[in-house]
DNA sequence: GCCATACCATACCGATAGGTATGGAGGCAT
DNA sequence: ATGCCTCCATACCTATCGGTATGGTATGGC
């Protein structure tokens, strides 16, 4: 077990079974460890979970700008690359965690902006003022549609459809 | 403390701390009273948890019947009339509490379901199929803004905007 | 004046959480 | 072979949580 393999089977656990399943006798007896091998790798679980977001946020930020940049060519908009390119039940979950951890909640916060602002420049006019608030809009319905228990090809079609309302 | 007071003052904290703040020892601080008051009251937390959820779903849900009905009037359009007529904070904070209980996810789950219904029916042709679809994107555009610690004027304003786009 | 019932404080219990201290097993260098 | 360093298991401590059992006070009916 590496830090890394910590954090990846947290997101996991997170993902499945949402923000209880970071207890970390469920964490170690999901990965056949002890806690011993937990406090050998992080200080405590604040610096677990401020290592997992921040993993968490640098993946799906990688994820959106890549979603988003091979748009133009398969003529997928904004909304739709975003329901492509989320986990929507990860996204979920990890708003339930921040709830509940004022880090997390920081660095939830910096990831929207951060996302946000990648979507308003692969806008049409990514200099106008109404792009930003258009990015915000549709990223706060993707978001919105994970809070929900939406599955991927729901979100994807209601994308889409969002997109021909907006664009029409 | 009468039943629905302890309903009450849990929503508060709630809104105000997040889930965490639904312990029974931090509510019966909050309460400045002792768990003896809650157990007479109630059977346990699953009981508590289920009443609480209830009687938010009821409340939020006629709030939200009252914005929409107001809203020829007064020219609002639904997502400004959701937007005005939900308490955001609580609305993310009751997400929150879903995704560590499965009774309350349902709850949740079949609120959003009436609400959506309700957003429909009073749409323009509220009979076509893309009606439902035109009001699940609204509703999740409006809660997906609540995840974010999107403030009510900010909410306000880009429910506007999109109620603008959505219909030019 | 008596009694039942509503209401709640106190005290206790078991389970589980996060956290610490320690020691053992294995690789790698010297 | 020795010594060191990485990695982790074991054992233990403390705090807190949900929950129960019990007893006390207050109030209203009769």
């Amino acid at each position: 077990m590496t830090r890394d393999e910590w954090i990846d089977q947290g997101l996991d656990a997170l993902r499945a079974d949402g923000p209880g399943a970071l207890a970390l006798s469920a964490l170690a007896a999901r990965a056949g460890v002890t806690k011993g091998s937990f406090y050998h790798h992080f200080s405590g679980q604040g610096d677990y979970l401020v290592a997992l977001t921040a993993k968490w946020s640098e993946r799906t930020s990688a994820a959106i700008a890549a979603a988003l940049s091979a748009a133009p060519e398969s003529g997928a908009p904004a909304p739709v690359a975003l329901a492509e390119g989320l986990d929507l039940r990860l996204e979920a979950a990890m708003r339930a965690l921040a709830a509940s951890d004022p880090d997390v909640s920081a660095v939830v916060a910096e990831a929207d902006m951060a996302r946000v602002a990648l979507i308003a420049s692969a806008q049409d006019d990514p200099e106008s003022g109404a792009a930003l608030d258009h990015a915000r809009i549709e990223y706060a319905a993707v978001i919105g549609l994970a809070a929900h228990g939406a599955t991927k090809p729901e979100a994807r079609r209601l994308a889409a459809l969002m997109a021909e309302m907006t664009s029409a």
